[in-house]
DNA sequence: TAAAAGTGATGCAACGTTTAACCAAAGTCA
DNA sequence: TGACTTTGGTTAAACGTTGCATCACTTTTA
């Protein structure tokens, strides 16, 4: 209701210099006993809350961490979230996050405005289809950040993601043991890198064993697209018996599409999911997968930003984390011909 | 990787003062067209991004939304922050959020972050039990506020919520009109107003039918936790045929339950949630629930809160938005006896 | 007992904007 | 021609912090 109160207030009320009062709420300075409890009295009595952008600005120093992701309404992105941002917060940052909805035009206003509030440090996975003018962008500003999941093609960032190609290596090896060999890749959008990553796992475990041929789906990753995509191919292909796919979403969607039809996943079709949402061990079929820790993926990026944070100068680096099978219902050998 | 360029650097470039350059670029005063010209292009040329801090200081106008949500991992709440941004968006303003996961200590940082930025205005639904001083934070630092969901006991900020008791209410007559009598209300946590107003809901219908009976179980809002406590719901009083959930998840959980011990949801027992997330059209068995607009709910909170900002001395308002019973597979007429 | 060192506090200049007040030169009107 | 307006621009004072340089005392040391 009342005007909010200042630095200035509080050392007023306290009887002493504005300098003075900085030096104790900061804890700073030499400072005797009897006037540090003025000022902090008289900050508890006026309800003291410094002014962010003030501080920030004189001191150089800010506290808040921008993270902008395509997709936040996602278990999985919203645990990656949740490690960053309590690792973050142990060490005194606060992460505000903007859901950028995969919209290219919509993330560059975003980052313009982490840019244009100077926000400390910022985390973010890159639309698909990024412009080389977006990351020029961020280069120029000299604004620490770390990209995740979506390796830049461009810029020079810190990176983050997880080893694509030797989960999907994994996957198709496990198949191939069973029995497959027409295999399907259902999910993601073209260009975007961890997709072709992905896939390029998929291709060399089949060349290892001299099969050429894969089915490639784009798909959005929801589960009606999955449904959709699936009848689709189906029809299209009726001899494919596995398929590996972008994300859980997609592969519950596959695994619905494959019983509306009145097969079984696991049986006549296999179904390989990636992430390990909490849904893919309660869907209808329950999913095999590729597991990574998201939470822990979110700490790693974290991490890697406080250390680009302290050393600016450092050559940019890039950790990958690792994404292992968990079996479950939908994968089992094909039907015997 | 240089230094950031500031407004005196473009009014330097172009040969002009500072003040032009900033009347250039916020588009007021009276500036003629050779000079306009020659600033926007100094501008361009140093890829000038003003400093939102400063701006901000000085006019006294923020353009930063903030929104502490309880959980932001969940697509009815991911919906509702979408709607919300977009409406911003066209406004000129920016939504940040953070993700309070009910925890009160961690929202009241949060706040206390928003605060200490000045934030324009702040959208958030209180944590379970959040204590007066909370309120009362953000009453003295006269920060716009709008809350959700949960109306708040105490202070006098707008709220936007849902016809709670009303949903409820319908979707007990509904399950009276099939012919139950016993009925259990699951999920949710003591305290919790939503909840409160959810039962009182189901209380008057069954009154108005001579009933006094009503089960009521806490249960986390999730699918485990929903699994979980229909287990004990139906260990304890297998006599209940009937159970209002406090949510999608939970009520997607009681229905695995039930599956799992052999009986079908809408047939033994039935089951309404509430929410209608997506997960509920696709769950195993398709959910009885009651669908709100989250999308829409969101551009409301924007909008009740441009208000609030636009004149800060109207008396607080309420708005509550309708929930609507969509009726699939969970609800039946129970078995006979 | 004078110089040096220590203690506790203050003054002032930044940080990068915005905006009200002001001003010089040029154009308008009686 | 002198007063008056319009045009296009500048000066300077904020906004609320922080941190360096300074200072007035008091205490220690030689």
């Amino acid at each position: 209701m009342t005007k909010k109160p200042t630095l200035a207030n509080v050392a007023n009320q306290a009887g002493v210099s504005i300098a003075t009062a900085s030096q104790v709420l900061r804890g700073t300075g030499r400072i005797s006993d009897t006037t540090r409890n003025l000022v902090k009295a008289a900050a508890k009595k006026l309800n003291y809350v410094p002014d962010a952008r003030a501080a920030s600005m004189r001191s150089g120093a800010n506290h808040e961490i921008g993270l902008s992701i395509h997709k936040i309404a996602n278990r999985f992105n919203a645990e990656i979230i949740s490690g960053a941002s309590d690792l973050l917060e142990d060490e005194g940052y606060l992460l505000s996050v903007l859901d950028a909805r995969d919209d290219v035009v919509r993330q560059r206003k975003q980052l313009e405005a982490f840019i244009r509030s100077s926000r400390g440090g910022l985390i973010w996975v890159p639309a698909a289809d990024t412009p080389e003018s977006t990351f020029d962008l961020l280069n120029t500003h000299g604004l620490p950040s770390v990209t995740f999941l979506r390796r830049p093609e461009f810029g020079e960032l810190d990176h983050v993601g997880i080893e694509n190609a030797a989960a999907t290596f994994a996957a198709t090896n496990h198949l191939l043991d069973l029995g497959h060999t027409k295999i399907a890749y259902l999910g993601g959008e073209a260009n975007v890198d961890v997709r072709s990553e992905r896939i390029e796992g998929c291709r060399k475990a089949l060349n290892a064993r001299g099969i050429d041929d894969i089915q490639i789906v784009d798909c959005q990753d929801s589960r009606s697209a999955g449904i959709e995509a699936m009848h689709n191919l189906m029809r299209q292909h009726p001899e494919v018996t596995a398929v590996v796919c972008n994300g859980d979403m997609v592969a519950i969607g596959a695994s619905l599409a494959i019983g509306q039809v009145g097969m079984r996943p696991g049986r006549e079709i296999s179904v390989v999911g990636f992430d390990d949402t909490p849904d893919a061990k309660y869907a209808t079929y329950p999913l095999t997968t590729l597991a990574v820790s998201p939470y822990e993926l979110g700490r790693k990026l974290a991490r890697v930003l406080l250390e680009r944070m302290n050393e600016p100068n450092m050559p940019p680096s890039t950790t990958l984390v690792p994404a292992k099978l968990v079996e479950r219902e939908t994968t089992g050998a094909p039907p015997a011909k």
